[in-house]
Order: C-alpha cells, then structure tokens, then sequence
DNA sequence: ACCCCGCTGTTATGATGTAACATTGCCGAA
DNA sequence: TTCGGCAATGTTACATCATAACAGCGGGGT
C-alpha cells in the first residue's frame, strides 16, 4: 500500500508519490473493515472519507463541507460531522486536536489512538506507530497509577523536506 | 510545594489537600519569574492566572471569562485570550488541546511541552514530568526524520480514584 | 511637550461543534 | 400487506471557542 509499511515516510505529503494509489487503498481498505463488521458505509459517509484522504494534511470540518456541497447541495454541519464520527468510531480517520482538523488513519482496522507528527511549514502530517513510544505512554500512565485509555500524541516541527 | 515533587499526585485533585497552597506557590512563583525576566504581570493577567489555579481541573476561556467578569465588568474574550496567550508564552499555564482549556502549569519556569493524565469522570488533570517519554518522544521523531518542537500529549483515562 | 509602545477596552465577526426535531427508506413482525 | 421500528439523513437553530481591527490610555525616554 503506498501509505502503509515499510515505504511509509513523510515524502508522501510533497505530492512525490502516487497518492491516487493512497485513496483508492483507503477507500478499498474501508469498505472491507466496514462490510466485516457490519457497519453501513454509505455513498455519503465515504464521499466524506475520500475528501478527508484529498491529501495528507488534516482538513477541517468545515473544508469538508465546502468540498462535499460541491455534490451534494442539502450538505450542512451536522451531516459532516456525523460522518466525521462514525468514521472515527470505525477507526478510518484520527482527529487531530491541535488543529481541530481530521485525517485518514493509514493503519485502519488495528485499534489505536495515533501518533502524529505535524509539520507547521507544509502541513503534511504523518501517522507514526511506534511500538517503544506506545510502551513509553502506558508506563508513563502506570507509573501514575492512572488507567489510560485514549492516547493523544501530536508532535509539531518541520519535516525532513522542510527541515532541509 | 503543595502541587509538586514527590507527593505529587491525583489525589490533589480531589481536595484532599489544601489547594489553597497550589494557588498561593503557583503565583509566588509565577511573580518570580516574571520578575526575573521583564515581564509584566499586571493585576489582570494575575488575576486570570488565580482562576486557572482554582481547581486542578482544565478550565474554559469562557469559564475564565464569567468568573473575572464578576470583578472585571469590562472583560471581554479578546481580554481572556490575551491574559491566557501570556501566561502560555511565560509557561505558567498549558492549553490542553483535546478539551479546548487551560491548566495551572506545575513546572513553571523549566521549559516543556506538557504530558497530561485526564480522568474523563472526574475531569482532574495531572501534569506529569516524564523523562522516559520525553525520550521516547524524542527518538520516535528521530526515527521518522523529523525536527519536533512542541509536543502534545494527553492521555485520557480514569485517575486512581475513579477507577477504584 | 511629544512620541513610542505595551496593555487594555470595544465592537464585530469568524471558526468549530451540537441540540432537537422532521423526513425518508428499509426490513421484519403481525 | 400493512404497519411499526430503526438507522440514516435533512433542517433549523443555536452553543462554544477564538480572533481581527481599531480606539483609548498611560508610563518612560528624548
Ligand atoms: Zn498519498
Ligand atoms: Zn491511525
Ligand atoms: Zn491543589
Ligand atoms: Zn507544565
């Protein structure tokens, strides 16, 4: 998949790949999860889904709206927004809550909160799963004795490409 | 200090201590060191910073609002947000993202991004100060090639008292 | 006296998110 | 077959969070 395993790096935020490849894998990848679970991935909820995977920055609520009414005129908030949950609760897209934006889940169908790194110049933002930082966080929370259950973990900075 | 150390725990959420002593190190020390480097914080800005210390639980702007409203007629969000952008910029205070409010910083004056345990029954909020995950932040940027900067993490849950 | 500049006041608006009730369409029970 | 339940969507209105833009004020330096 052209966003998931070990090819998987930030150059796919700078257009430098194929990210039709990246969409039709998502939107393949969610009818499955979706059609093994029983859960309804209707025509609109995944035309919600392939305006959130436009790119990989994080779209807001309300850019989605725009995109969406462009086909669909009754498009208000509340219809977003509700596909926007259910997407969230079927593990296909992450809010990412520092900037009130949301973004498709490259590792859909493996529950996670996500890890996320932000770059503020070009906004690409990158799903990361790191094993030793997920382990990190839930000692962390054990050494607290505090029951961890949702993880938010959103590192902001510059890429490599914009680093560079 | 009441609200750091090693009797830092949840239960200061829970009024088992005198928070009374959170709220008077808290602006002691956020005097000092504002003091210390220029900066001035006017009885406004103080006085927004004693309603975030109220409780350890993340509050609103416009709970900020309503509560300095009562001593402060002329308050207005733009004067919120201002109070709050300061004592952000001095590090005397964390937005905490995922709950769209504000929280007293317990490490004032050493920079950090900040790592929050969030009881979602109980709504106390406890910064902790985690070195094993500041590094396993670090690396898990490193690996992925990025420059991170700030760093959010909020790992929501249920504090040792509400779970048992 | 005058200007500069940081803080605060004031008005208005933008951005994000939800409550509450109406409507539609499907499917299974009677 | 008719009807009632239920999930999805439509629709209106509103709640909540945040900022733009300009005005007034006051202390400190020249
Ligand atoms: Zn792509
Ligand atoms: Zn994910
Ligand atoms: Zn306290
Ligand atoms: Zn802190």
């Amino acid at each position: 998949m052209a966003a998931r395993g070990a090819a998987h790096n930030t150059a796919q935020a700078h257009q430098t790949h194929n990210h039709r490849e990246c969409i039709d894998d998502a939107l393949k990848r969610a009818r499955e999860i979706c059609a093994g679970r029983g859960a309804q991935l209707t025509p609109l909820r995944e035309k919600v889904l392939q305006i959130v995977w436009r790119s990989h920055k994080p779209v807001g609520a309300y850019d989605v709206l725009d995109e969406l009414a462009r086909s669909h005129k009754a498009a208000r908030p509340p219809t977003v927004y509700r596909a926007l949950d259910f997407l969230m609760s079927e593990g296909l897209i992450h809010k990412i809550e520092s900037l009130n934006a949301y973004l498709g889940c490259v590792e859909a169908g493996a529950p996670h909160s996500g890890q996320f790194l932000i770059c503020r110049q070009c906004g690409a933002t990158e799903e990361i799963v790191d094993a030793k930082l997920e382990t990190a966080l839930d000692q962390a929370a054990k050494r607290a004795h505090f029951a961890g259950e949702r993880k938010v973990v959103e590192i902001s900075g510059l890429c490599a490409r914009c680093a560079a």
